[in-house]
DNA sequence: AGCGGAACCTGTCGGC
DNA sequence: TGCCGACAGGTTCCGC
């Protein structure tokens, strides 16, 4: 489900929801989502006051006031509800965190691709370390990229997925991020110019900026906090559009398959 | 080293 | 109607 919009929009409504509370204690429901040492899971968190959440690519870290916290990556289908009053019996609840102020927040993740885990210091984290840049870090540039993807034999879909490029990218904004900058998702690392690069980084920025203005894109299962939709599927080019005409230039927007995975494209537009 | 495919788990949808 | 395969917003592991 999430990719960086997303992962944004929740880590903000977390923020202004449960910033400053304490967890009270945690029941778990399904216990292969918590990843590391489950028995020890609970009491590690028991009692502990929630500081600052932020994103790093599509991971949240809670932060616990040191370099404590609990990392989360919500997968396809992972999602957080806040229960003001009683917990409500859901299939898929997975785990269930009761705050100091009588609510109750709820992850929730139909397919179990989920992860929760503690960690004692997030800094050190390998997989939150082996990220690659954010995509509005100063050190993405033109150059460093260009560097990074100039010998590498793999299509530029693929590229754009690889979290040790660029942080946060999914299916869906990776097709749109493409269309947007007229590039050929088949097209490989080693093929690219300087130019196409800079126009490459130029649609990240913009296609991911107007996603999280409309709150991410809701197709089927991603909801935030409140349980409201994103609303940036009105404004999807390519992405489940295959047959629908391209805004540009009227061609038939196709799908093709690249690692096992869907890619929509303009065949015009984007040859 | 780097690539592509299988696996992880559950639900939905379309075709026959 | 019912069954069966394909597919779904992601990552990791494994073999080549």
């Amino acid at each position: 489900m999430p990719e960086l919009p997303e992962v944004q929009t929740i880590v903000d409504e977390l923020n202004s929801a449960i910033s400053e509370r304490t967890i009270t204690g945690c029941k778990i429901l399904r216990p292969s989502i918590i990843q590391g040492d489950r028995k020890c899971f609970t009491r590690e968190l028991q009692n502990r006051t929630i500081g600052k959440i932020v994103r790093r690519g599509k991971y949240l870290l809670f932060h616990f006031g040191d370099d404590q916290g609990l990392v989360v990556h919500l997968r396809m289908t992972g999602k957080f509800i806040l229960e003001r009053a009683s917990v409500s019996n859901a299939p898929h609840h997975r785990v269930i965190f009761h705050l100091d102020d009588g609510s109750h927040l709820i992850f929730h993740d139909v397919r179990c691709f989920g992860t929760l885990e503690f960690v004692k210091d997030i800094k050190q984290f390998k997989k939150i370390l082996s990220l690659g840049w954010e995509p509005w870090e100063r050190r993405l540039t033109t150059q460093s990229l260009y560097n990074k993807i100039k010998n590498r034999k793999t299509s530029l879909k693929a590229i754009l997925l690889d979290q040790t490029v660029i942080a946060g990218l999914g299916n869906i904004y990776a097709s749109e991020i493409l269309y947007d900058a007229t590039l050929n998702p088949e097209l490989k690392g080693n093929e690219i110019s300087q130019e196409q690069t800079r126009r490459l980084i130029r649609s990240v920025r913009k296609i991911l900026k107007a996603a999280m203005k409309y709150n991410g894109t809701t197709i089927s299962d991603y909801r935030r906090v409140d349980d409201k939709q994103g609303t940036f599927q009105n404004f999807l080019k390519v992405y489940g559009k295959e047959g629908e005409n391209c805004p540009r230039c009227s061609s038939s927007i196709i799908k093709i398959k690249q690692n096992q995975r869907s890619t929509f494209l303009c065949p015009n537009c984007q040859s």
